[in-house]
DNA sequence: TTTTTTTCTACGGATTTCCGAAGAAAAAGC
DNA sequence: GCTTTTTCTTCGGAAATCCGTAGAAAAAAA
């Protein structure tokens, strides 16, 4: 679900429109009050919002998005029209996603939406989604097809390390780097071991770990 | 990886938090010391340079990039002042590839910095297209008519190499340096029988290696 | 202490890479 | 046009490298 808003209803229809013909679900809204009733029946994916609106307008909103616990973590794309750059700005450090130059093609609006899903790749807070695993930094728990794997320290960590970049091979060095800390000197299986662990206790989505011969190891979405 | 430098704290945390936001990575620096010192540890795919420096200028940075062989291919924005349309000339004349008229939008900037590097070959991140042949440096994929090609770890550099310069002809020395670093040893056919069963990998697109007799080989855009 | 977790080492197997020789193609010489 | 020389390609097997696993030691937690 997407929400988008903008005070223009032709220009929200062909949001809507768009993003329902692309196979996402849309709502649209006027002003700020509209998104803010909706919102307390159902959190979306991700809502584009237009900086120029009638009563609070976009940054205002954004801001009081940001302050909100429940809301902080929805990924927003603001709209803005040409030239007022300085707002633009304003809008990034209060932390939009991304940003649409009005006037803006639909497809890139819809490139962007999908740029900036698939980059968090979160589905909420703390939370990744690869293929069959599913894993939460804030809860520190992952579940394969829904059931629930307990790791050790060390394997989750790698494993959060995969989750934040799927499909991309990470060697050794990088691995070793980034869940030890200082720079390891010195060959050793270490890292091997613990991968093999790992692919053993994701049973069936052990295989979405793939190793890149030369080059480290690869979460895919697919085993 | 992209490299921002300006002296300026404010606009080079908005460049980079911008930058990450849409996607890329990025690191800042203050003055030319601070770069170079970072273009020894990684080579960015850009570098947004400001003119108005502290030490070194921009334009003097600009300079030494180019007369560096290892770093002279790197595309390079010059920020500069409005007015200072001698300084645009200048660096123009040095072989920057765009530039960005301050004060200028965080919008712009991502707008030419994507300009830059698809006109460069690259798509974004690290991925590159020639032909019928699509390589992705970070996932290390490569996809022929989008059907996907799996190659050993020397294959995927020496096809790497090719795509970052297509059309160029590079000569064994220059391969064996790249890929296996300045001091081997040793004449022997192991190039040609990497350039040949990367060929056959590459199955239909494989023709799109030409060898040139007593020079080396090229990527060509068609087969 | 007992248990769990992490790390290390050694070795086998699999893959990748290298190399020499011979055949094929291109360039140069006549 | 034909031969010689140089350069490039192919092939098979040898060598080197890389990866996965088991088992045990070390460290940390319970």
């Amino acid at each position: 679900m997407i929400y988008c808003v903008d005070d223009d209803s032709t220009i929200r229809e062909i949001e809507v429109y768009t993003l329902e013909q692309t196979g996402f679900t849309a709502r649209g809204f006027a002003d700020g009050a509209e998104l803010f009733s909706a919102l307390a029946e159902e959190i979306p994916e991700l809502i584009v919002l237009d900086i120029m609106l009638p009563g609070d307008d976009g940054i205002e909103i954004l801001r009081r998005l940001r302050m909100n616990s429940v809301y902080k973590d929805i990924p927003v794309i603001m709209a803005t029209a040409k030239g007022t750059e300085m707002d633009k700005i304003n809008g990034l450090n209060m932390g939009a996603d991304d940003y649409l130059a009005k006037p803006f093609g639909v497809m890139e609006m819809v490139a962007r939406i999908k740029a900036v899903l698939r980059r968090s790749g979160r589905d909420g807070d703390g939370s990744f989604t690869v293929g069959d695993i599913a894993l939460n930094t804030d809860e520190r728990t992952v579940t394969v097809k829904g059931i629930p794997v307990t790791l050790t320290h060390k394997e989750f960590e790698i494993l959060t390390l995969f989750m934040k970049k799927p499909n991309v091979v990470i060697n050794r060095e990088k691995l070793m780097n980034e869940v030890w800390g200082s720079d390891y000197i010195g060959e050793s299986r270490t890292v091997d071991v613990h991968i093999k662990t790992l692919r053993q206790k994701l049973g069936c989505a052990g295989g979405q770990i793939k190793t890149v011969v030369g080059s480290g190891y690869r979460l895919e979405n697919e085993a």
